[in-house]
DNA sequence: CTGAAAGCGCTAACAC
DNA sequence: GTGTTAGCGCTTTCAG
């Protein structure tokens, strides 16, 4: 490995000065400047960053965990939060903790060992508080995204969950549904609480009434019981269907309805379905489920900026941000009108 | 920042001390290991990776560098070379470079700078050369993916883009189609260089005559050129339309699509639309392009464990792998057959 | 303008 | 079993 007082020795001048040459700091003369970047590129030099972040205490990395790389609402945000960083001079590692928090406790590790400036997480949900106490505690700054971790204040960008699901409830009862039921993410995260908490509103507000069985909770992201789900519908089928259901994600809408026509049940013909999240490349080709979907590069974006602003406002740091972004209601074909 | 020495100090023992009961290496008394490990808590020790890694001179962190993260072939692929890498005991960092070689320098360079242990890599094409040279004189060990690069020897995971292509082309001329169109990647790509060249071979072994006009070129990825594409298709339905196009691959297709449609042709029933590489997510809610489809996971899942093997044999270095996985055809709803 | 010395946090090699 | 010394590659501080 070539290091600076390789350099050093052929250029015939000190350590400090290759070092005042690759930074650009301090003055030097003209003539020692070009002698030394001449030696460097025959020696093929390449700064070690480790040695460099060890003197100086910081990386210029950022680091963003997401919790299934395979939804393309997380890979949305991460193009978001990736061209942020960019503008703003940093360089961006990802890491995906599958909803798992074990995977997430890794991560943190990672971010807490390699000593990364800043981190932009999608926790896995509330059993997450630890982990964020870890950083906390390292003074690593960092931003939440998509769920709040009740027990930790800090910058958060949400999605109105409540008030997407209400959404969506008022698109199916307009269409004539009245008995909807629900399969939703783990209540132990934000989002799906206050998805589940909109849905109930809605429901009331419409004097529907919500029978207890015509709600699944099982969990959002990759590793979820398909099973369970499977029996669940086996249920509320064998008991007069409700004519519709509502999914808390994508990943929920794609295995319901894949279960749902195991069953030999039609979409919307026998059944209508809508959920939250937009299904990135191919809703454009065919889009076929009506769903309230999220500005999911907007909250990569903003969530990046919020960090690298309380990177740099390290010394004064302001109030904690918040901000909520809202759901929007895309009506496509997976709902039929009631008689 | 605590550090070993804090916890030497609190102990009553030498930094030497704590540094063998944080690695578990040498021999120490029970009673010490728990005294330290217990200051070690209390303090909330975190060891310094960076530290670390300056004197073992390995990082056990691994390196994905894909090409599109909204992609779900890369996504796909970045599952299963998690997996693996997890499987081994290695932490594993994502870099998403956008298709772009700027970008792809700026990781090779995080790359180099932060010393990883090596780097499973999609090349953005063949001006890729120089990045991989520069990995190699570097003696960082690397496994390329999905696309080969002139003048480099390595390991590779490779899919049978010109098969593949065939396949595609076969099943249109099976349903009558014999004018077939042909949008693909930059044939700076070695895979856009098979699939054309497996497009060519099957339209000649039906005696089908392609016309020049009828293919045209542009890049795979987030940047294509919308309006370049969208000209290229008013010419040739202005010059009597093919009755089938093919997109090298998914993201091709999808704006294939759009454009299309936007200008009033329906498909499959004016014009048919087949592609290499399938959807993810909701190509199962509602399975609509016929698709060459790749093991996307296995092309992550088996780079990364070749990566891992020539890490290991790093002292008696194996001779260059190469696995080429097959594409499947699966025939959906984008393709009529002609009268 | 340039250099020498010290130290970032850690571990390998050698002592005791 | 445990401690001392040296050094990984770099930058800060202070001299000149």
């Amino acid at each position: 490995m070539v290091t600076i007082y390789d350099i050093a020795a052929q250029a015939n001048v000190s350590a400090m000065t290759v070092s005042r040459v690759i930074n650009n700091t301090g003055k030097i003369s003209e003539k020692t400047r070009l002698k030394v970047k001449k030696v460097m590129d025959e020696l093929g030099y390449v700064p070690n960053q480790m040695a460099r972040s060890l003197v100086l205490q910081q990386t210029r990395i950022l680091f963003l965990l997401i919790t299934d790389i395979m939804n393309p609402f997380y890979t949305t945000l991460a193009r978001g939060a990736e061209d942020a960083a960019r503008k703003h001079g940093y360089r961006l590692l990802f890491g995906n903790s599958d909803e798992s928090l074990d995977k997430e406790g890794e991560y943190i590790n990672t971010i807490l060992t390699t000593r990364v400036d800043g981190a932009l997480l999608a926790p896995a949900g509330d059993p997450s508080l630890p982990h964020l106490e870890q950083l906390r505690k390292h003074n690593v700054p960092f931003v939440l995204l998509d769920r709040e971790v009740p027990g930790i204040a800090c910058d958060i960008v949400l999605g109105d969950s409540k008030d997407g699901a209400r959404s969506l409830v008022e698109h199916l009862v307009k269409q004539g549904h009245r008995r909807i039921a629900l399969v939703n993410g783990s209540s132990s995260i934000s989002s799906a609480r206050l998805r589940l908490q909109g849905f109930q509103e809605a429901m009331k507000l419409n004097d529907l009434t919500l029978r207890e069985e015509d709600i699944h909770e099982t969990t959002f992201g990759p590793h979820l019981d398909v099973e369970a789900m499977g029996l669940w519908i086996d249920t509320i089928v064998m008991d007069s269907m409700p004519t519709a259901i509502m999914a808390g994600n994508n990943v929920l809408a794609v295995v319901l309805i894949r279960l749902l026509r195991a069953r030999g049940l039609r979409i919307p013909e026998d059944i209508s379905v809508v959920c939250f999240d937009d299904f990135g490349l191919n809703s454009e080709v065919d889009p076929f489920i009506t769903v309230a979907a999220q500005q999911a590069y907007q909250f990569g974006y903003l969530g990046m900026q919020m960090l690298i602003e309380r990177i740099q406002e390290r010394n004064s740091p302001p109030p904690w941000k918040r901000i909520m972004l809202p759901a929007e209601l895309i009506v496509r074909r997976s709902v039929k009108t009631q008689g």
